[in-house]
DNA sequence: CCCTGATTCGC
DNA sequence: GCGAATCAGG
């Protein structure tokens, strides 16, 4: 395979989303992730970081500044192909089916319903926007499983992420899922 | 072990 | 320019 003018465009646009050059180079087909971050790199845009990262200055010596001074005129030909669909899709408020659940009212007792540190849930809000939003069959053992929304409507989906090496969850949700195990010793029955 | 991106270097 | 091999990390 070649990177043609197609391939690369949706290189630049996965990669500005965040995906991973595996994922990139999954989608693209007939490519390895090396050659995705190859091209990456040829490309210019290693840095994924978009105005908020200033963190990261290697001391390496770079011979060739590259001030990177591109105007390019970009015509947008803009000849999208069949793309898959942002995923964002209408929702028909559940047809056929009144509420199962009270509006309002606790769903079923996500394990977050008690006290986990603030941060593992700022942490696992912010990273559920990334959320590759599977459905049920779309997950492997590869990908985070944690349920999302009501499973009684149409918006539940499974986070996806990259499960943490081993777990069933992604970073993120295993801090969420794993607890110390505390709270709830003399359950008196 | 799974994964990530970064770099090198023969092609 | 390309990308496998390798490196360096999580």
């Amino acid at each position: 395979m070649s990177w043609t003018d197609e391939r690369v465009e949706l290189l630049k646009k996965m990669w500005g989303e965040g995906q991973s050059a595996s994922q990139i180079a999954k989608e693209l087909g007939g490519v390895t992730r090396n050659a995705v971050i190859g091209k990456v790199h040829r490309l210019g845009l290693s840095n994924r970081a978009t105005g908020a990262s200033p963190a990261k200055a290697e001391p390496k010596e770079k011979p060739a500044p590259a001030p990177k001074a591109e105007a390019k005129p970009k015509p947008a030909p803009k000849t999208e192909p069949a793309r898959p669909a942002p995923a964002a899709e209408a929702k028909p408020a559940i047809p056929a089916r009144r509420q199962i659940i009270p509006a309002g009212q606790p769903l079923p007792p996500q394990p977050s319903a008690n006290e986990i540190s603030p941060e593992a849930l700022a942490k696992v809000n912010e990273i559920e926007k990334k959320a590759k939003k599977l459905t049920l069959m779309e997950l492997t053992e590869k990908t985070c499983k944690w349920p999302v929304g009501d499973p009684a409507t149409e918006d539940f989906w499974f986070c996806g992420l990259p499960v943490e090496a081993g777990k069933p969850y992604c970073e993120a949700h295993v801090g969420v899922a794993f607890q110390p195990m505390s709270s709830r010793r003399d359950r008196r029955r």
